[in-house]
DNA sequence: ATACTAATTCGATAATTTTCTAATCATTCA
DNA sequence: TGAATGATTAGAAAATTATCGAATTAGTAT
């Protein structure tokens, strides 16, 4: 999952946001933190460590104690930043979107790419309405392609041809 | 729910974030999102009305279309601001924290208050512990209170007394 | 070493949330 | 008015997530 994401996910709890709260005003505890809220250290456990794992809080032993304290530097972010795309982030990706959405519309192929690279992408956005793993049959993925456009005989021999489907006999599947 | 993580939750979705930055760019209507996140209308139009209800996005009909734009105030929140609990919101229930937080270390209720509200607010965190709508045998009472203090006599009797509980011959219940 | 204590993991369950289909509603335009 | 179109709602299925009890691990102190 997207990094920024995962972050909001993770403050989107109120458990988590109390654990926060307390940290904010001083270290803690897995027990204490449990005792202070009611809950168990296992359910407290399990948020710190996924706040832990995403860089929201860190934790240090201290004799019997792992003391679990705020990296604050996370919280100075606005919302807007939070949630804006960066639309430089992931050039490659922005160029399959805009691929994309020219050749579909409304969830039809209005045409088949004649440029190889715009043609692969085509293929592997209609290769998602397959599954991993299953085999089909000749009928099924005619069926399959066809909800997306006509010729569904040269997208089929289109996804050979690109190693996105291997097919032995009348059985195809996705590689 | 609280209005914060309210709209925490709201932003902790991968499909809202995408209509939210698509709504950046320009405005929009159902039909048009749909298409471009490839998913059906009644599934952008529930993301919408959540949002609208909490006062991220508004609509405006425009002929034939419902457009929704971005209420592009709420975007300037830093996290701290929308995590942090505003302490002074409730002092009555920070009153309260304290009280308890004082009175009880690790679970265990260190001394029974003297003063009438303080030992009213440790009773009621007691009452806890008690399912509303059951009985309880007197023993059963007394062990509960015991996990808290030693003298659970002294405390069961100034449950009864507060009005927390009610006793008709062996048998006790939350009133 | 051994007993103790706090933290963590595992597996199961409960609760919440997203998504879809199908049906209904509301508005526009002929 | 009625046909068409976009928006919404209801109900059900699927996916995700929070919580707990029990078992295990890791570190401390005797």
């Amino acid at each position: 999952m997207e990094e920024k994401l995962k972050l909001l996910k993770l403050l989107a709890d109120e458990t988590r946001i109390e654990i926060l709260n307390i940290l904010m005003r001083e270290d803690s505890y897995v027990e204490k933190l449990a005792c202070d809220l009611s809950l168990t250290p296992a359910t407290i456990c399990y948020h710190l460590k996924k706040m832990e794992a995403a860089g929201i809080v860190r934790s240090a032993r201290s004799q019997f104690y792992i003391i679990y304290s705020l990296n604050k530097e996370i919280f100075d972010k606005t919302l807007s930043e939070i949630i804006r795309k960066d639309d430089t982030a992931d050039v490659e990706e922005k160029y399959k979107k805009e691929v994309i959405s020219h050749f579909f519309k409304y969830g039809k192929l209005t045409q088949i790419p004649t440029q190889r690279k715009k043609r692969e992408i085509v293929l592997w956005e209609i290769a998602k309405s397959f599954e991993k793993g299953r085999k089909y049959e000749e009928k099924e993925v005619n069926e399959i392609i066809h909800r997306f456009h006509e010729d569904h005989c040269t997208i089929r021999r289109e996804m050979l041809a690109c190693g996105i489907m291997a097919r032995e006999r009348e059985t195809y599947w996705l590689i």
